[in-house]
DNA sequence: GATTCTATTATTTTT
DNA sequence: TAATAGAATC
């Protein structure tokens, strides 16, 4: 095995492969590199037998890239480790033995909306009102009571003599009772119980033990306590365990990520190799020295420092705006011209924020320029509704426990089964301690349905024993086409698409669309089927739909091919991607550090919004813009925000001021110090109509060539129009756009001819966009 | 049972 | 602002 391409810190990592080995991989270090190469020398040069691999990570997209890299050195030799993500580790794991504690082995796994409905039940049961009681906010208090692995009693002691949390400890000793008894398991279970299983059996526990001799986990730094103590109990003994991570890119915290796991990982294991990954092969030194210069601010970190021996680069710009249209219209313009004077492509550019809604501002400007992005976090696959409502029939075929996903379906296609009908079977299924599907099936001796209704269930019920029985000898996606076919939900999305077909209304499409979704669901099903990838597991409906349960594609994206798009995501979600130039924007208290993380007592919750900053500033290769703005509305409120205490955390060698830092808002020449004055002493969040209440001086008129020093129209007033658009214009009467360039388009007026105008000056009416 | 109106509320996200 | 959940109404 050949590792001669590696440095020489990411060598000592690869060589080292016995005992507890800790590498701190800095950003843009090569750490999937050192990971891959370090299996395959595993394999190749210590002959360990790949069965005796255990490589764990958060995301299926990083096991599957992983698990490629891997196969390219080791070939077939990798179909016989287990590469995966933690849960669907565990799912596997589960599989086999968790009739062990009590339940049942063909359990379905809850997403978060069935996790909600679940919820939601529980406290009516316990009439709780959800006026009083937010549910998302019960169910965060026992995922992460679950991901301390805190079971339902010790939560009641540790609540004792709180009302409000006791009254928590109730619905979650409820909430676990139900998902047992509907044989299903919630994402946090999935850990939580596997850990519960491992150490109620040590059979097992020493099965795994004995199989799983090295054991790599990446991202430790996200790492939860009930995943910290798993991959404990695994590693106890040999102790072949090596971690990677970074701490300073922990950013996960607030969902249970405990980022003492990786600070504390040299006290929980004897003789901890260290190794840091420091040289960085992604940006240059100047955006280097920017980011280890911030995150030095933070206290509870191992201290690292990032080099490189790339040339230095541009200076960091930073730049003052006066809003947030105005920020994106100078983000948008600089990717215009940037990219028009270089060449590159838009795919090198990506526009972070704290925020999703902060897009918004973006993309109305990309869309001025016409520029196409991509917007990530959008919709997933099986958040659609045709893909949950056939999952949910496959689960039930699966597991005629499930409620959640029976309720669901009951009355799709219609079925004349209305909510009080399901109310009614729902108590009679409480009173008895049954499952919703075994009062289903002896409907017929129910005084209180009405015959209609009956009629429905029984339908229902016998579709399912029909599909049962197909189920023993079909494939997955045999039993997908089926289940579209029978029940009849594709004819009836084809029917509302040949009705609607000449009418120009969307529902035609948007009918078309899920068929397509549906469609598009069925060639998973036989991927699956195809697929090598998991060898060790029977290719049943029920594997498949665990396997889905697990995986959360984003819809691709009409793959228009050779189209280059601008990136939009949030910094979270912008972790392990790099872009040749990025801007990072609202630069601002409230917004970044968010206000949540500045009103906090925790001091590490601002040094974990100013690690997401460091994880924002690395992922730029060569160019980084910083932006901030002195109004910014946001959520329909404007407000004057100061800069972020980020930026100036920021060294001055390496970052180029752009602005003229002067006061200027969209409404004039607000005083700011003024405005802070007043945000203080009032203690609330200073907006500049409440400012003027109070008695602020605010200017209203613009102030012309001072402000933002950046030369800009009033963007906020130009319409968006597109060539076909239909306006109106106060002298020329209507017309429809033809050409565009940015501003300035051309119109054909139906009366006056072709003419230019400029929207920076003209105000138009638009009639059709 | 479906549709319309009203009120509420808004980090970050994977599994 | 705008999405969404729940209530009110047809």
């Amino acid at each position: 095995m050949n590792i001669d391409d590696l440095n020489p810190a990411q060598k000592q990592a690869v060589e080292k492969t016995e005992g507890p080995v800790l590498i701190l991989a800095g950003a843009g270090s090569g750490k999937t590199k050192v990971l891959t190469t370090r299996i395959a020398y595993l394999v190749e040069d210590k002959n360990v037998n790949p069965t005796n691999i255990l490589a764990i990570t958060f995301t299926n997209k990083a096991a599957n890239e992983m698990r490629e890299r891997v196969q390219n050195i080791v070939g077939e030799n990798s179909q016989d480790m287990w590469i995966s993500t933690f849960h669907s580790c565990c799912v596997k794991i589960l599989r086999k033995d968790i009739n062990k504690i009590g339940y049942n082995r063909s359990f379905v796994i809850y997403d978060s909306a069935d996790q909600l409905t679940l919820i939601k039940e529980c406290m009516k049961e316990l009439d709780l009102s959800d006026k009083k009681f937010e549910p998302k906010s019960i169910i965060s208090y026992i995922s992460s009571a679950k991901d301390k692995l805190q079971s339902p009693a010790e939560f009641a002691r540790m609540a004792s003599g709180d009302l409000w949390l006791s009254q928590i400890a109730e619905v979650y000793a409820i909430y676990q009772d139900r998902l047992q008894r509907n044989s299903a398991l919630d994402f946090d279970d999935l850990i939580y119980k596997t850990v519960e299983l491992l150490k109620e059996n040590e059979d097992v526990l020493n099965f795994y033990r004995g199989r799983f001799k090295y054991i790599m986990v990446d991202e430790y730094q996200d790492t939860s306590k009930a995943q910290y103590e798993l991959i404990k109990m695994l590693a106890l003994g040999h102790q072949n365990i090596c971690v990677v991570g970074d701490d300073d890119q922990s950013i996960y915290g607030w969902r249970g990520a405990d980022i003492r796991n990786i600070l504390e990982f040299e006290k929980d294991y004897d003789d901890v190799f260290v190794v840091k990954l420091e040289q960085n092969y992604r940006s240059t030194q100047t955006i280097l020295d920017t980011a280890n210069h911030l995150i030095a601010n933070n206290v509870e970190r191992k201290k690292k420092s990032l080099w490189s021996d790339r040339k230095e680069g541009n200076l960091v710009k930073v730049k003052l705006l006066r809003s947030e249209v105005e920020e994106a219209n100078y983000v948008v313009n600089e990717i215009y011209e940037n990219a028009t004077k270089s060449g590159r492509p838009y795919s090198d550019y990506a526009v972070l924020y704290r925020a999703n809604a902060q897009a918004r501002a973006v993309e109305d400007a990309l869309n001025r320029f016409q520029i196409p992005y991509n917007i990530y976090g959008g919709t997933k696959f099986y958040e659609r509704k045709e893909i949950k409502d056939l999952m949910a029939y496959l689960r039930v075929i699966v597991n005629p426990q499930d409620d959640i996903a029976i309720k669901r379906i009951i009355n799709i296609p219609k079925r004349s089964i209305g909510l009080r009908t399901i109310e009614k079977l729902e108590d009679r299924a409480n009173l008895m301690k049954e499952s919703l599907y075994s009062v289903l099936l002896d409907v017929d001796n129910n005084s209180d349905i009405s015959t209609k209704s009956k009629k429905g269930i029984n339908e229902f019920v016998d579709l399912i024993g029909l599909f049962r029985a197909l189920e023993q000898n079909e494939s997955p996606s045999k039993m997908v086409e089926k289940v579209l076919d029978l029940t009849g939900y594709l004819a009836e999305l084809e029917a509302i698409v040949n009705k609607n077909q000449s009418l120009e209304n969307g529902k035609s499409q948007e009918a078309q669309d899920r068929i397509d979704n549906l469609k598009e669901f069925i060639s998973i099903a036989l991927e699956y089927e195809n697929s090598d990838k998991f060898e060790d597991e029977e290719k049943t409906l029920g594997n498949f739909i665990a396997n889905i349960s697990l995986a959360s594609d984003v819809i691709d994206e009409e793959e228009e091919i050779g189209i280059e798009k601008v990136s939009l995501m949030t910094m979270h979600s912008s972790k392990g991607l790099e872009f040749p130039v990025v801007f990072i924007v609202g630069m601002e208290e409230k917004i970044f550090p968010i206000a949540r993380a500045i009103s906090s007592m925790e001091t590490a919750d601002i040094e974990e919004e100013r690690r997401l900053c460091y994880v924002g500033i690395t992922r730029a290769m060569r160019e980084l813009y910083l932006t901030y703005t002195a109004s910014r509305t946001l959520y329909g409120k404007t407000s004057i925000n100061l800069k972020s205490r980020f930026l100036g955390e920021l060294p001055d060698e390496t970052i180029e001021i752009l602005d003229t830092p002067v006061k200027a808002t969209p409404y004039g020449n607000a005083d700011y110090s003024l405005l802070k004055k007043y945000s203080d002493k009032y203690k609330t969040n200073m907006n500049i109509d409440r400012a003027k209440k109070v008695g602020a001086k605010i200017i209203e008129k613009p102030v012309k060539g001072e402000g933002a020093g950046y030369d800009s129209y009033n963007s906020e007033e130009i319409p968006k129009v597109k060539i076909g658009s239909k306006i109106e214009h106060p002298t020329f009467g209507e017309g429809s756009i033809i050409s565009k360039a940015g501003a300035e388009v051309t119109v054909a007026f139906n009366k006056k001819g072709v003419k230019k105008i400029n929207l920076e000056y003209t105000t138009i009416k638009v009639l059709k966009y």
